[in-house]
DNA sequence: AAAACCAACAACCGCATGCTA
DNA sequence: CTAGCATGCGGTTGTTGGTTT
């Protein structure tokens, strides 16, 4: 008996010593695409077997979900993009995959790297800690402003006509062939506090569902948004104090070289014990960085 | 030209949760 | 009720390609 065991424990680990790891070539990916297509997800550690893969279940439901589903949208985050998953992750926290199923053809393990690489990045660079409430409020009163800046921008340079979507991706959002889901995540954001109180009550707040909006919110939503004042008054406590409402951020064209701006930058971040200095040189933000 | 460094991304790992027999 | 399995999630690590020294 305890031979028999034995023999199957070897015989596990021979297996698991079999496994391959790393980096999957094309071939694998071809075999995986196939069995999917022909098969459907699901199941994936005898999908693995049945496919003639030498991977673990796990390894291939990750290749699939972040790597080859036809819908995953590749290419840089766009400003509306980085946008909604700041406004996602106030109110989220690191929720990774519930900050992805709003962004369409976004991976969770995508948001999670940008997060990583571009906004911790920032922390860093001004040695702040990324989950303190003085970054928090930092990310709100400038980078998110600028971010909306940038979505107007390009809103504005890119669509003489009413649409605002610019990638395939896009369209298929708003094909019949992709109904959208409903309600739309944007509407249903509520006056958040800025140092994530709702955190812990996530399941509480907007989505019952998995099957909640993933809508991207449009340009007027997002500056909506933005111009409503009980967000703004719950968000930026203190920012009337300095006399800068948010259309006026964008009316000064911020991230351009401006007296006011630097100005309000230097107040702002004095109250808030950012260093002036970081403030009045580009290295506040480094908003080439972002996108 | 080569080594060192760094950023971005892909993949892995451990744990939690849900489902089912 | 519970054990076992499948799946999902978030944190972490590994790899690669580009840049700097």
């Amino acid at each position: 008996m305890r031979a028999a065991k034995n023999m199957t424990n070897a015989f596990k680990e021979e297996e698991f010593e079999q496994l391959k790891r790393g980096p999957w070539t094309l071939e694998e990916d071809n075999l995986l695409i196939h069995y999917v297509n022909r098969h459907g997800e699901g199941r994936w550690n005898s999908l693995a077997k049945l496919a003639g893969l030498k991977r673990t279940g796990k390894s291939c439901r990750l290749r699939w979900l972040n790597y080859l589903k036809p819908d995953i949208k590749r290419g840089n985050l766009t400003p509306q993009e980085q946008l909604a998953i700041h406004e996602l992750h106030l109110k989220w926290g690191n929720r990774w995959s519930k900050i992805a199923r709003h962004l369409p053809g976004r991976t969770d393990n995508e948001i999670k790297n940008y997060w990583r690489t571009r906004v911790q990045k920032q922390a860093r660079h001004l040695k702040i800690d990324s989950s303190s409430k003085r970054f928090i409020e930092a990310l709100q009163r400038f980078w998110m402003p600028r971010l909306l800046e940038k979505v107007e921008q390009t809103s504005s340079s890119s669509s003489s006509s009413t649409s605002t979507l610019t990638t395939e991706t896009d369209q298929k959002r708003i094909s019949p062939k992709y109904p959208q889901a409903e309600p739309d995540i944007f509407t249903e954001l509520t006056p958040t506090e800025p140092n994530n109180k709702d955190y812990n009550n996530s399941t509480s707040n907007t989505c019952a569902s998995d099957s909640c909006g993933n809508k991207l919110p449009q340009l007027p939503e997002m500056s909506q948004l933005y111009e409503d004042t009980a967000y703004y008054n719950s968000s930026l406590q203190n920012f009337d104090n300095y006399n800068v409402h948010i259309s006026e951020f964008n009316m000064m064209g911020f991230g351009q070289p401006d007296d006011h701006i630097s100005t309000m930058n230097f107040q702002v971040a004095d109250t808030y014990g950012l260093s002036s200095d970081d403030m009045a040189t580009d290295t506040y933000w480094n908003m080439e960085d972002l996108w």
